[in-house]
DNA sequence: TACAGAAATTAGTCAAGGCTAAAAAAATGT
DNA sequence: ACATTTTTTTAGCCTTGACTAATTTCTGTA
């Protein structure tokens, strides 16, 4: 059994690998800046990993998985995911708090309690805010939709996914009915990166500033 | 937040204090020994605990939990018998797995995630093997039973209790239909220690060994 | 091209919580 | 009563994964 500590690293490093720009080096400091210690635990960790063949470094370039290492963060995600939606679905979590107890959560079930979740589940695919739920394989879909911010005035969408990185973005979000689902239709953009006029269900219209709707993922009606 | 570690210590020493004979002392060895470590590492968790004031050690004599120690370890206690019984419960798991999975888990969830389930499970009193659960306050009901191996011969019974601590044995337990609530009689004891003849639920006998009747706990019929 | 500032690495510590081997204390048996 | 055995404690070491401070390497700009 791995350490809760290295599936923390190679799980953030997969997200940081597959996260935007794919020109973006995956570095000692970013790695660092995600999970919250100082460069030199992460450089020791990163050489530590790097011995065990679960990524490569380059050094002062940043580092790559391997295959082995990315099986590892996959497992780890798919567990997270699944707990997240059980909470959610389940024992009534709300969007903003599933993310917190599944981090603790996600290293401490077993092959059996996977299993079991994911079958009380119904097989899921996507997660709770959306994201595609590794297979017991390691599969993973790679689900590509954009941003809201991005989105065209006049074109009808479907929030199909959100970030799930604060918590407080979330449960706003949550208030404003931004839910897996919303229909929702930019009607107007302000000036100078201003905030967005957004038609939300059919019934209600809201100002949304622009970093809530970067973070806000649709897919474009036909 | 407390160490696993620590955790673990005092949920081990809570539950040999209050295990059979009163007057056993709960010393270095035997807390070694129920834990899987060595004497040495014992003594030194020990030492640790006494200064943090959550238990009282007398040098070669024993250890006792302090209050603010025993609040812990009952803690702990609610924990893993609220998640052993939402694992059978909730997700299925049999007799004999939820104790190993509960190890785990204990250490891992929040409160939030202990009232939920707590409430999902309709308040419960006793956990999965009959042990009664802690409150939230610390409170603990303090159920005796007597062992299927005291039952007097022709005296009906019930089943409230069985022990956990053997996998194996709980397997067993349950392929002969032994559960909570498992109607039993004694019909014969073999002399010498030997097997019991047991009428289980009216339709079926079973030859059963001392051991597994001395961890099987007993309400008398009027 | 040189150099300042940023990023990464190295060196040295620390706390937890294990371990073994050796010493000390207590218990036991004749 | 004392020698032997068992139990407990002490001493010293190891691994993990953090930290700070110091140093090295890289990079962008004058």
């Amino acid at each position: 059994m791995l350490s809760q500590a290295i599936e923390d690293y190679l799980k953030f490093i997969y997200k940081l690998q597959h996260s935007g720009n794919p020109e973006q080096r995956v570095t000692t400091s970013v790695i660092a800046e995600r999970l919250g210690v100082s460069a030199a635990s992460a450089t020791n960790m990163i050489k530590k990993l790097a011995e065990m063949h679960l990524l490569v470094h380059a050094p002062y370039q940043g580092v790559e998985l391997t295959s082995a290492g990315e099986k590892i963060a996959l497992e780890t995600i798919r567990h997270h995911r699944l707990i997240e939606l059980y909470l959610a679905q389940a024992l009534g979590y709300s969007w903003d708090q599933i993310d917190a107890e599944a981090d603790r959560l996600e290293h401490a079930i077993s092959e059996e309690f996977e299993d079991r979740i994911d079958k009380a589940l119904g097989y899921p695919t996507v997660g709770a805010h959306g994201e595609p739920i590794p297979t017991k394989h390691g599969q993973i879909e790679d689900l590509e939709y954009g941003r809201l911010s991005d989105l065209a005035i006049g074109q009808p969408a479907v929030i199909r996914r959100v970030s799930d990185r604060n918590p407080e973005m979330l449960r706003y979000m949550e208030r404003l009915g931004l839910q897996l689902g919303t229909r929702v239709e930019v009607r107007e953009k302000a000036p100078f990166s201003g905030p967005l006029q957004v038609q939300i269900d059919a019934d209600n219209e809201e100002s949304l500033g622009l970093e809530v709707a970067h973070n806000i993922f649709v897919d474009a009606d036909d």
